[in-house]
Formats: C-alpha cells, sequence, structure tokens
DNA sequence: TCTGGGGTCCTAGGACCC
DNA sequence: TCTGGGGTCCTAGGACCC
C-alpha cells in the first residue's frame, strides 16, 4: 500500500481578508460581509476583529450586528471578485503540485506525494505553498499535511490564521483523540448531539463504541464511517477534476411574499440564470427541480423530467412554473422560491449550444449583460458598444456563497 | 439568534417488474 | 381472506458542507 501525502489549504476569512486587503482603511476594523444590517441574511465571513466578539459564519446577521461594535464594516460580497482572486492562488498552487483539487472557493487539497525528495520535508512543502499564495495575492492561508484528507483538513484547522501543521503517520491517534467529535466529518446538528447524548465528548469517547453501536446510532453507511474517522481512516485520493451535478438558483425575499406575479417573476429571473450558467459550461439537464420555502423553513421540492435535457431559459422556467401551480399550496407566505437543473445528457451537440439572448428575458447578471453586449458588437460592428442600451443592471441584492 | 446560497449525498417509501 | 421476495427506479425530504 502506498504512503500518500496529502495537504489541505484553507484561506483565511478569505472574504473578509480579500476586503481588507483591497481597502487599508478596513485593516484591523472588525468587518462582516454578507447580508445588511437589518435584513434577512446570515454572516459569509468576518474578520478575525469581528470573531472576537463570537460572530461566526452562517450566523444570522441580526445577532451579529448585535454582538458587534458601531465600527464595524458591513459588506455584501462581491463573488466575481472573490472568484478572481481564487482562481489566481489555485493557479499559483498548480506549480506546486500538478494534482490540486479545489473543494470550494477558498479551499483545496493538494496531492504532495514523493515531492519530499524534490522541496526538502512537509513543513518544507507547507512553507513553500504558503509563500505562493502570499506573493500571488497578498493573503494568508492555513496548511495542514497528513497521511489523508481528513487527517490534512482537520491540520489546517489546528491552527489559525496563517497556520501550518503537519501529522505524521504515528501521531495520527495522538493528534485526533483530544479534538471535540464534531470535528469529524458528517457530525452536524442532528447527528453530534446523538452521540454527545450517550456521554461522548471527544474522538477517543466516539472510539470506545463498537462499529455496531454507531451503526445502530447512526445508521449503517454513517456509522462505518465515523468509525473509520475516529480511527484515522479517511480517503487519501485527490481528484483535480470533479464535475458539478447541478446547477440552481434561489432568492430569499426580504419579506414573504404572496403575489404570484412577483414568485412567476422570480421564477423566470432564476430559470434565465441557471440557463445561462448551463450554456456557457455548455451543459444540458433533463431534470429541472423547483424549491420553494415558506413561512417558518417548512420548504419543499417538486421535480420533472424532461423528454429532452435543455439549458433553454424559457424551457426551465416554464417547467418550474408549471411545478408551482401543479400543487395546491394555497395562499401560503413564500420566503424563497428557486429552481435547478440536473441529470446532463453528457453528449454535447456543438449546433445546439447557441445561447437564447433575445428572448424576452432581460440581462440580469453583469456576466450576461457583458455577453450580451460582446454578442451585439460581433453581430453588428456598426453599433457602439454604449449604443443600444439594455436592460437595467440587477440590483446589487445578490447573497454569495459563504465559507471562510 | 430566526435561519443566504450553492452544492453533495443519503434515506425512505411507492411504483413497477419478474 | 390473503397479500412472497427481490431488484430497480423515481420522488421528496433532509443532513451536512463551505
Amino acid at each position: 500500500m502506498s504512503k500518500r501525502l496529502i495537504m489541505h489549504i484553507d484561506l483565511d476569512a478569505f472574504f473578509a481578508s480579500i476586503e481588507q486587503r483591497d481597502h487599508p482603511e478596513y485593516q484591523g476594523r472588525p468587518l462582516v460581509v454578507g447580508a445588511k444590517p437589518g435584513r434577512r441574511g446570515v454572516v459569509a465571513t468576518c474578520s478575525y476583529e469581528a470573531r472576537r466578539y463570537g460572530v461566526r459564519s452562517a450566523m444570522p446577521i441580526s445577532e451579529a450586528a448585535r454582538r458587534l461594535p458601531a465600527e464595524t464594516v458591513y459588506l455584501r460580497p462581491d463573488i466575481n471578485r472573490y472568484g478572481e482572486v481564487s482562481h489566481q492562488i489555485m493557479s499559483a498552487l498548480q506549480n506546486l503540485s500538478p494534482v490540486v483539487e479545489k473543494v470550494s472557493v477558498d479551499e483545496a487539497f493538494l496531492d504532495i506525494t514523493g515531492m519530499e525528495r524534490l522541496i526538502g520535508d512537509a513543513e518544507s512543502i507547507g512553507h513553500k505553498a504558503k509563500q505562493l499564495i502570499h506573493d500571488q495575492v497578498g493573503l494568508t492561508a492555513s496548511v495542514g499535511i497528513g497521511p489523508n484528507r481528513l487527517i490534512a483538513k482537520l491540520a489546517s484547522d489546528y491552527q489559525k490564521p496563517d497556520g501550518l501543521t503537519v501529522v505524521k503517520a504515528d501521531q495520527v491517534e495522538a493528534f485526533l483523540s483530544p479534538l471535540p467529535l464534531t470535528v469529524l466529518r458528517g457530525l452536524g446538528t442532528k447527528s453530534a448531539p446523538i452521540l454527545q447524548r450517550l456521554g461522548l465528548r471527544t474522538v477517543a469517547d466516539v472510539r470506545r463504541l463498537s462499529l455496531l453501536e454507531l451503526r445502530r446510532q447512526l445508521g449503517n453507511l454513517a456509522g462505518t464511517n465515523i468509525y473509520q474517522q475516529a480511527r484515522g481512516i479517511a480517503s487519501d485520493s485527490v481528484n483535480d477534476q470533479s464535475t458539478r451535478k447541478s446547477i440552481s438558483k434561489e432568492t430569499t425575499f426580504g419579506q414573504d411574499i404572496t403575489d404570484p406575479a412577483i414568485l412567476r417573476e422570480s421564477l423566470r429571473w432564476s430559470a434565465q440564470e441557471v440557463g445561462y450558467v448551463a450554456r456557457q459550461e455548455q451543459r444540458k439537464g433533463s431534470l429541472v427541480t423547483l424549491k420553494i420555502r415558506f413561512r417558518g423553513f417548512d420548504t419543499h421540492t417538486r421535480n420533472r423530467r424532461l423528454a429532452t435535457p435543455t439549458s433553454a431559459d424559457q424551457v426551465i422556467f416554464k417547467t418550474a412554473w408549471e411545478l408551482y401551480q401543479n400543487d395546491p399550496w394555497g395562499n401560503q407566505p413564500v420566503r424563497l422560491i428557486g429552481v435547478g437543473i440536473s441529470g446532463w445528457d453528457d453528449a454535447i451537440d456543438e449546433e445546439e449550444k447557441q445561447p437564447d439572448l433575445f428572448g424576452d428575458p432581460q440581462p440580469e447578471t453583469d456576466a450576461r449583460q457583458d455577453r450580451l453586449y460582446q454578442t451585439l458588437d460581433e453581430v453588428s460592428g456598426k453599433f457602439g458598444r454604449h449604443a443600444i442600451r439594455l436592460g437595467s443592471k440587477r440590483a446589487n441584492s445578490k447573497a454569495g456563497s459563504g465559507s471562510e
């Protein structure tokens, strides 16, 4: 069996750090990226200055605002900008190892097996990664190195920010034992309490349970998984090419909505976004899923399989709207509505992938708008870029993907 | 404290078939 | 007047992660 060496890289307070880097006046101040105070929403990421007040990712913005002082900076996420920085980082990491798995905008696994001969010991490789990132984008990252993904990930969490932790194979048990059991992947708000009610607190405690007992408590699959994780057993493969399986767009309203016309327009808008991304990625899906959330977080999904896979805004929208109308939801106030597609047909036929730019949908995203300008320029060279006035820019109301 | 958005994966029940 | 036993596919819900 080959011994692998896995590195996990986690950018420190990624969104907040980018904002502080780009706005020196924000440095040293509590800063929250996420919803605006007084509105619905949560903290996506906050600076370390804000964390000192107990504020965390996913905390409702109302509570964060209650805890934070007046000088706190609140910003809406600028996903496109963060995405660019992320891309720069991932590219830089490619110089270190060809096997880079991007887990999210601010996290990656690298397979660094065999690199010790080239660079030096694990610590040296970790420093090198941090240096690369700092040189490239001027941000700090926390790095963990271990014999598999679980250990690497927990190691990167061990010292933050700007940390570097190496856990060797013979140190795994000692490293894991004192950690709270909630560090294990898959023990969240429902299953962690099941084990805690049994008096378990640490990973070492979990290790005292038999496989049979863990399976009884958590189910066969989850039980087996936790049993293994508690012993440091986890995947050590790094997958540099993973394709996404669905594309979706959803909107939480500032206030619950009862007017069907608004729901319809929102769904149309979501469908346009989904269709646009699908076409950009040259994908067609045959499963359209409507998602709806009522007051009280009562959430439902409905889906329908199409005879022909699609990436057309109109088809996605019509299907979603029919799914909405098919169910007698009544006049319940709607908190969220959205749509997604999945079920790719894999084979993409080249002729069919033209964007449906000239349907009734208005351009909504900057990217879409740019694309539309670009296309119009191509189509007709005599129109200047500003000669044609297009739909209004989308309101600045899009929340971002959250992570730190 | 009243809970974003974009994802992945698992489970349970029913339909359907042999 | 009892109603097996798989296997597979589909749908909806939900846990979890970043």
